[in-house]
DNA sequence: GTCTATACTTCGATAGAC
DNA sequence: GTCTATCGAAGTATAGAC
């Protein structure tokens, strides 16, 4: 039998998700969650034993989410750069779903993971060992130069995460007159990325000896 | 007469440069800040008129240093490719001297400008701009080919910002053994931004037809 | 400029009825 | 599972002496 709307604790995580995203886990207030997700705040503690849990259950979740999603595209039979194009995409169409997603990596990333526990940091870890893995199996099939997966990882991956989590400011900037020059659309960056993304990744076509890397 | 030591605003600052990067505006605590500038919370009022103003200002002159450098690689006469190698290590020496700039940097965007008033958006703004003329310069030289300035400052400047951002979540990853693979310094990023940043932005062969400046 | 002590507010969390 | 009411801790900011 279905049910005509989401249970609480669905609706609680999708209220924390709005609110951690804008204020940050300090910034977080629990009334709000709460009143957002239309349940007293003695119905979220029911539910989770702490502001604490309720963010770690909600970006273990989200994170684990991600990781599924590219390793899906990690595990597929696509050429290298197909995979590549398909990641780059794929994270973008993420964070259509996940808004919030862009937010709360990045003030995750600042914090150094203060608040999350082993199994939540576990699952931020699977992010980048996804998209390390499609530029590892390039570089294994000689379809892509050599490059530390790491560095592809923060090159291609997470400027599409930064631009996306930077749209309010930069709307905050353009309102102000802050900014000048042509806008730029989040199809047009993702697919100035993937330009970049195979650019960056193109074999050396004299690079057979060995790479003269400065 | 040269003082002893750091005057209490100068102390107060540099305090709440710490402070704010490890918790952000939120979870900062005013007492903390006093405690490690070595004056009491009274002393830091009557120098600043609230936090909320403290961190403007922190902001404000941070980010005016930041794009300081950066406008003066950007008018320097060195060819345009040269000018993006020093931007990027200079963005890498920059965060060497102020490391809680790109924590800082991150949890903004993330909230989108939420704490700043006119003056520090404007600021803040000055960054992306100098590495966008830096790109536009060597567009018109026919050094580049066609990039947009903005794009080109996401797929260059930020992954650089977040990479030193992120040194704490990797360590704490890396205790707990949670990552894998060889680890990768600072200066070799900053190497392989380098690399990219020439491969994204060299120019069409066939689109060469001017002849380059310098 | 510098201090101690404290007023005022907000927030996370719980008690206890239904 | 759901609610109202409230406690106790913590935080920003200020008063007022020196």
């Amino acid at each position: 039998m279905p049910r005509p709307r989401r249970a609480s604790p669905d609706r609680i995580l999708a209220a924390a998700a709005t609110e951690f995203a804008a204020r940050g886990y300090a910034g977080a207030r629990v009334d709000r969650i709460a009143r957002r997700a239309r349940v007293n705040k003695a119905m979220l503690y029911y539910h989770f034993r702490s502001k604490e849990e309720l963010y770690r259950t909600l970006l273990r979740q989200t994170f684990e989410r991600a990781g599924e999603r590219l390793r899906a595209i990690a595990a597929s039979r696509a050429a290298p750069a197909e995979k590549l194009d398909r990641a780059i995409e794929g994270i973008a169409a993420f964070v259509a779903e996940y808004a919030f997603f862009p937010s709360i990596m990045l003030r995750e990333v600042a914090e150094g993971g203060a608040h999350l526990d082993r199994r939540t940091l576990a699952a931020l870890a699977t992010v980048p060992a996804a998209v390390g893995a499609i530029v590892a199996q390039g570089t294994a099939a000689r379809a892509f130069r050599e490059v530390h997966p790491l560095a592809a990882y923060f090159s291609i991956f997470v400027p599409v995460v930064v631009y996306l989590a930077g749209a309010p400011i930069r709307q905050e900037l353009a309102a102000r007159h802050l900014v000048n020059g042509a806008a730029l659309s989040a199809n047009a960056f993702v697919g100035h990325m993937q330009d970049a993304a195979r650019r960056a990744l193109a074999p050396d076509p004299a690079t057979l000896q060995g790479p003269p890397h400065r």
